[in-house]
This record gives structure tokens, C-alpha cells and sequence, in this order.
DNA sequence: GCCGTTTTCGGCCCGACTGTTTTCAGTCG
């Protein structure tokens, strides 16, 4: 069973838990979650770190000890110290840290003067009222509690960043239009282009008097209120989002978008870069000593600190500061780079527009040349194409493009990749197109060599230019299936073939890590739409998104290429 | 438990809000 580095983290983060319920000295706590997170960032496995002999220690966040484990965890799958928790703590005391309202002070008094071990006894507990007894708890609390149990997993929630975008848009017209605003932005992890949030984080300017925070609570989605004090308002809407809005002076507008921008590990580093130089970084502004240096804008906030503007999507404490302190930020990729879309669909299978509708809905959008790509004859569920209508599809494109101006069509497929990684059409068929799309819907469960030998073979086949979705998760829906991406990178590089980041919200397969190690390696990655409509080319912007979080730039993007240019890229990919 | 232009010890990010207090601890972001 092999360990990945998301193995290691969660060992790391389960200590953590365990540690602070036990009231350990906090700072080693954070080393763990420290680690954890420095862990599960990397764009290399740990596995293949230590099989080439590097040290360890040499990761932030990582020593002696930490480094040690992570030996221990890659040879034992897990690590003596946790077990040793574990015996002392019961694994479900763990569960009631989840809850709001409870942290691990309080966990630890209900487990040690009440001896409650999961959340089914909690809410006993609570409804026989003994918890409001306890020292440090009331009334409120115990009804927190049970509130907390009882829509648990609603809580749990969190939307995926195509759901939230009508609210933000919604949210930011209404504020805006509020007497005495000034200005208004959303920050938080949507800024940051995640794929999902857990809740909005909106910060306003305004003159004095302005009734914008009073204004805010009789916006009519909300649902109820949590909070509401004269900076900062957090209230739930009726989809079960929460939303806070703060209230800022000008003068503190960029340091507080900057701090709320997070992401909190990327803040608590910059907060102590500025330690070292005896500044004071705040949501309020930079201090040396009393007086305010900067936070008027962003900028000025990086620059007490001699650092360029980091753009949002990289702000998540993974080498980014340090690649600003060396000027060697990347210039990440934009929407507007993206000169084509490789993968789409038509009526022809399970597409909703016309080849003719989707091609000039593409150059609407300013885009020079797309891919039809449907699928092929097994996914009978989605009028996967068998050769004859692939043919008939080849003369039709050819038609289309000995008409259109302004616009190309490449001849394409989504060809399903069987059980045994061979493909679903024969060379002799592939042969015909300008590029051939490799993707798995099926036996989505086999065990991870399976899975990833499948993928292999199937990317060793002479036509076979790009692999689409690549773990073919749905986010919060079907998790990816067990494949070792690692091993599909290095054939791809190997093979001189592509990946996909699929930019359906749904999807965004790549996720940014993998974008990053793709991109150490030379691969190209490919941004597309997986068009089933027109519409569908405004999800593009996603995949950019999260092609910025993985660090991609224009010249690490497949279709940013001319048209000339990605042609000859594809027939190294044909035959 | 990590880390070092404060370097092998003594630090470790910072403030708002709430509930339970009667001046503050816990939680959250």
C-alpha cells in the first residue's frame, strides 16, 4: 500500500488534534499542522523524495523529528506516536473539535468531567442540560452544541465556486448601491480562485454614517444573523452560506484585503516576515511602533516587506514568498491567453449546440480554433460516435471549415480508454484525426497499479495526444479514482503527450498541485471547456483559475499555441 | 517541534466577537 503525501498530512493533522486536546504546548501543535500542510503542498511525493535520497529537513516546517516520521509513515504506513494517542483519547473525542463553538479547551473539559466520547453522547449530554453546569459553559453553549449536532452536515458544506459566483455578483451590486459606499470587494478564498468556499468574506469603504452594515442585514437572502458588531456582520444566507462583511477606514483597505484574501498560512508568514524587520501587520495596516507605514493598497503592504504584489491565487504559503523575494514569481497564465478549446461536444453525441453553433459561438468568445472531440462508440449513454458517424463527422468538419472565416476546427475524440487500457477505435480509425482525447468512464474502482497501468498502456498507444480529466473526480460528488499521477506525469513528458485541466466547475481535473508538478516536468497542460453548450466556454475562466493556482503560465498551457504551432505539437502525438 | 541578519535558546501572528464573567477565556477566521 503505497503512502502519499495526503497520508502523511493527515497523520500530521491527527496528532495535532490529539496533542491539543491533551492542552500540549500549542507552538507544538502547529508544528505538526505546519508540516501537514508543507506536506500536502508539495509537488513531489515524499515516496520518491526519500527513494532519491534527499533530505528532508530541508522542507519548511520539517526537522529532526518530523522528518523521522515521515520515514516511519512511508515504511510502516503509520506512525507510533499516533497510535500511542489514540490509546489515550478515544479516535471520536476527535469529531467534536468539528463542531462550532467547540475547541479543544472545552472538548477536553467535556471529556475528561463528563467522560464523553462521541457526538451521539454530546447531544445526550446536552439535552439532559448537564453541560451548562460545566465551568466555561452556559445555557447558550449547550444550545449552541445541539443546534451545531443536529445540522451537522449541512454545516459541513461548502459550495463550489460556479454556485457561489451569481451571490458574489448579487452581493457586491447591492452593497454598492448602499448611500456612502465607497468601495466594495470580495476576498477570502473566491479571490483565490479555490475550487470551492466555505463562506464570503466582502469588505466595504464607506463615509461615516453610511447605514451599509444595517443596510446589509435586511438583504433579503439572508436566513439569520451570527454576528453583528459595527465592523464586522457574519450572517447565513438561505443557501446555507455564510457571508461576513467587514466595514474598513481607507487608509486600512489594502491591509485588510490582504489579510482577508488569506490564505491564513500565507498571512501568519508574512506577518512574521515583518516581525524580523520590527513591523506590525495587521488588517488595519503595517506599524512600526505606533505609526501606520502602509495599507492604503495591497501593494504597499508587500512592499514594507521589499516584495512584489503576490497574486491571490499563489497565496497559500507553498514557496510563493520566497519566489517573490527572488523575483522569480511566475506570470500566470490569463483568460485572455487561451487562443483555443480542446475539447467539445455537438449534438452528434451528448452536446446540446449544433458543429456550427459551437464553432461560431467559440469565435464569439475570441477564440481561433477549437477540437470536436465526441465520445466514441462504447459510451452508448452519450452517442459516443461509432466509425461510420466519426467519418460522416470528418466530412462535415471539413466542410465547416472550408466555410468559416475566423475560426479552425481540428478533427477530434474522446475515445474511452477500456478496462485493459487499449482504446475504443483502431489506429486505422484514430489515424484520421488531428488529435485523439483519452479518458476513463468506466470501472472506476479498480485498485491504484490497475487504475494506473490502464492509464499507462493507453497513453503508450501510437494515437493518443491528451489525457482528459485525469482522475475523473466530480468535486463533493465522486472522488477521484485511485491513480498515481505522479507516474502519468513522468509518462507523459516521456511520451511527448498532454494533460488536461477540464475547467467544468464540477471537475477542474488537474487540481493545482498536479498543474505545478506537471509543469516541473515539461508538460503541457491543456485548458478546456469540455463544452456540452455554448454557454459552456464561459467555464473556462475556472480552469484558468485554477491553472493560476498551480503556478501555469502562458508557455506551460498546450492551447495558448497558434493554431501553426499546436499542429505540429498534435502529429507528435499521431503515429 | 521548528528555526536562526535576535542562530543552539527562547521565541513562535493578530484582533473581533461571544458568552460567561465581573475583567477574561475560548473560539474563530
Amino acid at each position: 500500500m503505497p503512502v502519499h503525501n495526503t497520508d502523511i498530512a493527515d497523520i500530521f493533522e491527527q496528532i495535532a488534534d490529539f496533542l491539543e486536546i491533551q492542552g500540549e504546548n500549542p507552538f507544538r501543535i502547529r508544528a505538526y499542522r505546519n508540516a501537514a500542510h508543507s506536506v500536502s503542498g508539495l509537488g513531489t511525493e515524499l515516496k520518491e523524495m526519500v527513494a532519491a535520497g534527499e533530505d528532508l529537513t530541508r522542507l519548511p516546517g520539517i526537522g529532526k523529528e518530523l522528518a523521522a516520521k515521515i520515514h516511519e509513515i512511508l515504511d510502516t504506513g503509520t506512525a507510533k506516536a499516533l497510535i500511542k494517542l489514540q490509546q489515550r483519547i478515544p479516535k471520536t473525542v476527535i469529531e467534536m473539535l468539528k463542531l462550532p463553538n467547540l475547541g479543544p479547551k472545552r472538548v477536553r473539559i467535556l471529556f475528561r468531567e463528563l467522560k464523553i466520547k462521541n457526538l451521539p453522547q454530546l447531544a445526550k449530554a446536552a439535552r439532559k442540560g448537564r453541560i451548562r453546569a460545566l465551568e466555561g459553559f452556559g445555557q447558550k453553549t449547550e444550545k449552541a452544541i445541539l443546534d451545531a449536532i443536529d445540522t451537522r452536515a449541512q454545516k459541513e458544506k461548502r459550495f463550489k465556486i460556479v454556485t457561489v459566483k451569481p451571490t458574489v455578483d448579487s452581493l457586491l451590486d447591492y452593497l454598492k448601491k448602499v448611500p456612502g459606499v465607497n468601495t466594495v470587494a470580495v476576498a477570502g478564498s473566491y479571490r483565490r480562485c479555490r475550487e470551492t468556499v466555505g463562506d464570503l468574506d466582502i469588505l466595504v469603504t464607506a463615509r461615516q454614517k453610511s447605514p451599509v452594515m444595517r443596510r446589509f442585514l435586511e438583504y433579503d437572502a439572508i436566513d439569520r444573523i451570527l454576528a453583528s458588531g459595527t465592523t464586522r456582520t457574519s450572517v447565513i444566507l438561505r443557501s446555507g452560506l455564510q457571508v461576513d462583511v467587514r466595514l474598513v477606514q481607507p487608509a486600512s483597505f489594502g491591509a485588510a484585503l490582504q489579510y482577508f484574501t488569506g490564505s491564513q498560512d500565507h498571512n501568519i508568514a508574512i506577518r512574521r516576515l515583518g516581525q524580523q524587520r520590527g513591523l506590525k501587520i495587521n488588517e488595519y495596516g503595517v506599524y512600526r511602533f505606533e505609526k501606520q507605514v502602509a495599507g492604503r493598497t495591497e501593494a504597499s503592504v508587500y512592499q514594507t516587506l521589499d516584495l512584489p504584489l503576490i497574486p491571490p491565487e499563489l497565496r497559500e504559503n507553498r514557496g510563493e514568498i520566497k519566489a517573490a523575494a527572488e523575483s522569480r514569481l511566475p506570470q500566470l497564465i490569463e483568460l485572455k491567453d487561451i487562443k483555443g478549446d480542446l475539447h467539445i461536444h455537438t449534438l452528434a453525441s451528448d452536446g446540446r449546440n449544433s458543429l456550427a453553433e459551437m464553432a461560431l459561438a467559440a469565435k464569439r468568445q475570441g477564440l481561433k480554433y477549437i477540437a470536436i472531440t465526441e465520445h466514441s462508440d462504447r459510451l452508448k449513454v452519450a452517442g459516443g460516435l461509432d466509425p461510420p458517424r466519426l467519418i460522416q463527422q470528418i466530412d462535415e468538419i471539413e466542410r465547416l471549415n472550408d466555410n468559416l472565416k475566423g475560426i479552425q476546427i481540428l478533427k477530434g475524440l474522446e475515445v474511452e480508454i477500456l478496462k485493459d487500457g487499449t482504446l475504443d477505435l483502431s489506429d486505422s480509425e484514430l489515424a484520421r484525426l488531428d488529435l485523439v482525447v483519452g479518458t476513463v468512464h468506466s470501472h472506476f474502482n479498480l485498485p491504484l497499479e490497475k487504475q494506473t497501468e490502464r492509464i499507462l498502456r493507453a497513453m503508450d498507444q501510437p494515437y493518443f495526444s491528451m489525457l482528459a480529466h485525469p482522475t475523473g473526480r466530480l468535486i463533493d460528488e465522486r472522488d477521484p479514482y485511485q491513480v498515481d499521477l505522479t507516474r502519468i506525469i513522468h509518462k507523459a513528458r516521456e511520451r511527448g503527450c498532454f494533460l488536461e485541466l477540464n475547467s467544468n466547475p464540477k471537475r477542474l481535473d488537474l487540481t493545482d498541485i498536479y498543474c505545478q508538478m506537471a509543469k516541473a516536468e515539461g508538460v503541457l497542460i491543456s485548458i478546456n471547456s469540455d463544452a456540452h453548450s455554448i454557454d459552456a466556454y464561459n467555464d473556462l475562466v475556472f480552469g484558468v483559475g485554477q491553472a493560476r493556482r498551480g503556478w501555469l503560465e502562458k508557455n506551460d498551457v498546450l492551447n495558448t499555441r497558434s493554431l501553426a504551432q499546436l499542429r505540429k505539437l498534435l502529429k507528435q502525438t499521431m503515429g
